[in-house]
DNA sequence: CGGTTAAATAACCATACGGTTAAGTACGAT
DNA sequence: ATCGTACTTAACCGTATGGTTATTTAACCG
C-alpha cells in the first residue's frame, strides 16, 4: 500500500459519521438514502462523505435503477491493519520479557504458516 | 476508546510526516530537531505536527536543560488496532472460495428480494 | 408526456490544516 | 548580564473540510 493511500485512508477514518458509514455498511448493501437514516444531516452531505470513502477505495457503488448501492471494500483498512501492526511491541511491551519472546515466535509463525 | 479519541489518532495519522515521526521515534526517544533533520520544513511547522501528535495522545514530551525529548506514547495505536480488527473478515473473506460463494449469495438475495 | 423518487452537483459559508516568516521564551554557557 | 541554542507562539496565507440550500441529472411510473 502506498503511503498516499494510507493518507487517505486515515483522513476518511478521521470522521466518526464516515465510520458509522462503515459499520453499517458492515452489515449488507445499502443505498445512499438508506445508509443516511440514521444521520441528522442533508442527503449533500451524506454525498459528500461517500465520495471521500469511495476515493479512499473504503467503498464502491454501482448503479441499480435510480438506486446508487453502497458496499465495503475493506482493501484499504487490510493496509491499516498492517501498518499499526508495526508498532504492537510498543503497546504490548509493558508485558514481560517472555510475552515478548513469545509475541515475536507468534507473529513469526503467522508470517510462515499461512491462513486458516 | 472513545469516538472523539479514535477522531483526532486517525486525523493525526493521515499526515505522513507525522507517520515518518512515529517511525523515527520508534526507533527511541529524540529532540525536536533531531527529529526535524529529515524533513525539508521548517521548525515551527515541525512543532505543529508534534502538537497534533501530543494532543492525540501519541508522543509525551519531557523537558531536559533546552531540550524537549519526545517518545511514542503507543496506546491510542492500540485504539486502532482493535478497531479495525472488527473488519478484518472483510479482506480474510475473500481469500478463499467459500467466502466468495457467501459473497455471491448475498449479493443475488439483495437483487431479487428487493427493499422496504 | 409529466410527475415522483434517488442521488449528485453547484454555490456558498465557516472553520481547520499545513505551511511560511518573524518574534518570543527558556535554559545553559561565558 | 548577555549571548547562543532549542524550541514555541503569533500572524498570516492558500487550500481543504464539513456543513447548508438550491438546482440538476437519472431513472422509473402512469
Amino acid at each position: 500500500m502506498t503511503p498516499d493511500r494510507l493518507n487517505s485512508t486515515f483522513a476518511a477514518l478521521a470522521d466518526p459519521t464516515r465510520r458509522a458509514m462503515l459499520a453499517r455498511l458492515a452489515l449488507g448493501e445499502k443505498s445512499v438514502t438508506e445508509l443516511a437514516r440514521p444521520f441528522e444531516m442533508s442527503l449533500p452531505a451524506v454525498s459528500k462523505h461517500l465520495k471521500v470513502l469511495e476515493r479512499a477505495g473504503l467503498i464502491a457503488r454501482g448503479r441499480e435503477a435510480q438506486w446508487r448501492p453502497c458496499r465495503l471494500e475493506a482493501g484499504p483498512l487490510k493496509g491499516v491493519a498492517d501498518w499499526v501492526e508495526h508498532y504492537r511491541r510498543f503497546w504490548d511491551e509493558s508485558l514481560d520479557r517472555l510475552g515478548d519472546y513469545l509475541k515475536e515466535l507468534q507473529s513469526k509463525e503467522k508470517k510462515h504458516g499461512r491462513r486458516k
